[in-house]
DNA sequence: CCATTTCAGTACCGTACGGTACGGTTCGCA
DNA sequence: TGCGAACCGTACCGTACGGTACTGAAATGG
């Protein structure tokens, strides 16, 4: 659940009032629980306690309201980019797993799914417009996280790799292997999450093998 | 294009005759042409020139179609096992750039991403019926093939691993990173392509620096 | 105190879908 | 030739959704 300062900080940049904010936050809630098939415009305005009219004057259309969805989610994650100095072997490894661990949490977050599911089964239509809202607000954040980490690890000279982009797919694939299809597949998270921690470890040993600089 | 041969084939094992072989290759058409929404009983009926009524007679409802699709595809794709025999290490490499680059072909397939759309847009609702489906017919048969491949390669003293399941986890992220999801949302995938070969090579290359056995 | 705006609640419309029923036709078979 | 099964084509039914229109109440503002 989200708090009240993280809701009034997502409507900031978006030019949504607050009960606009309140109403997509229970829209999220909806499709959450039921999938698309439970995200009519009707029970969203019975949920969120307003009526059809207004969600068709805010948003536009039931798609209007879809994207306004993916972009109310994005603008709450907010990553915080890592202090690049003072980076030696054991603190660029401990980063490393930090940031494995918060991709692995993200991506299984009911939230994240909930949504990657919506603009998947949208994908087929429409020039998948969702899909690519998702991962230029979604991904594309974590993703400048990552190549930032990497790039300090090749400054600090800890790191060789040629392709920064090639370093971190194999970072995030190391990390999330097929996890992340199983998941979006219905395969429970809850019993999974428990050998994240393992995982990323695993993970980013492997990665420091093949792009950690020999000592 | 799937040959008349292949649908024969197909059909032998699920006790369907090949009038309902013929009905499901149009409703995998309808399918990977429109996506979930052009999935209409009336539309299946009218592409395959048959009755509503039979489909209901063959199928059940409509979500036993979505099954006997799945099942369908799934039988009509056979993974040949590899000779296992006289196995050294330039030949293990090229058995597992050929697994690499046959794994991004599956995935990258307009069949095989309408079929995960569509059991992902079905995950949230009904316990994810046609997601284990998928999960057990489909990626149940390449895991195996790879399992064997890298097992013998463990067998000829090639590799090294514990665990069976991390390194496949390993190989299968360094492979496929997050290609996988771009497509399902609805990324261009011919542009990808092209780049399937060196991708395939590097991931191989990454996975023998990781597993291989030090010479 | 009144005028204007905003919005909840509801009723309504057109459409499209899943599922069923029925008439007509073909085909196998005795 | 007559019979029955399978099946196509279509019409039909109930429902549910997206989207629009209307009404009345609360709030806003002079």
């Amino acid at each position: 659940m989200q708090s009240v300062a993280a809701t009034r900080e997502a409507n900031a940049g978006n030019g949504l009032t607050e009960r606009q904010g309140v109403v997509l936050e229970e829209a999220l809630r909806l499709l959450v629980d039921g999938g698309e098939k439970a995200l009519t415009t009707a029970g969203v305005a019975r949920a969120a306690n307003c009526s059809k009219e207004s969600l068709y004057k805010w948003f536009g259309d039931r798609d209007g309201l879809l994207s306004a969805m993916i972009g109310f989610q994005a603008s709450k994650v907010r990553t915080q980019d890592v202090a690049a100095s003072a980076l030696d072997a054991e603190s660029l490894s401990r980063h490393l797993v930090v940031f494995a661990k918060d991709l692995l949490e993200v991506l299984s977050g009911d939230v994240s799914l909930a949504l990657n599911r919506l603009a998947i089964g949208q994908a087929s239509r429409e020039g998948s417009k969702l899909g690519h809202m998702l991962q230029e607000r979604g991904r594309r954040q974590i993703g400048r996280r990552a190549a930032a980490l990497l790039e300090a690890g090749r400054k600090a000279g800890l790191l060789a790799f040629d392709d920064a982009d090639e370093a971190y797919g194999a970072l995030y694939g190391l990390v999330v292997s097929d996890w992340h299809l199983k998941m979006l597949l219905g395969e429970e998270a809850g019993e999974m999450k428990k050998g994240f921690s393992r995982k990323a470890e695993q993970a980013v040993s492997a990665f420091l093998t093949l792009y950690g600089k020999k000592v």
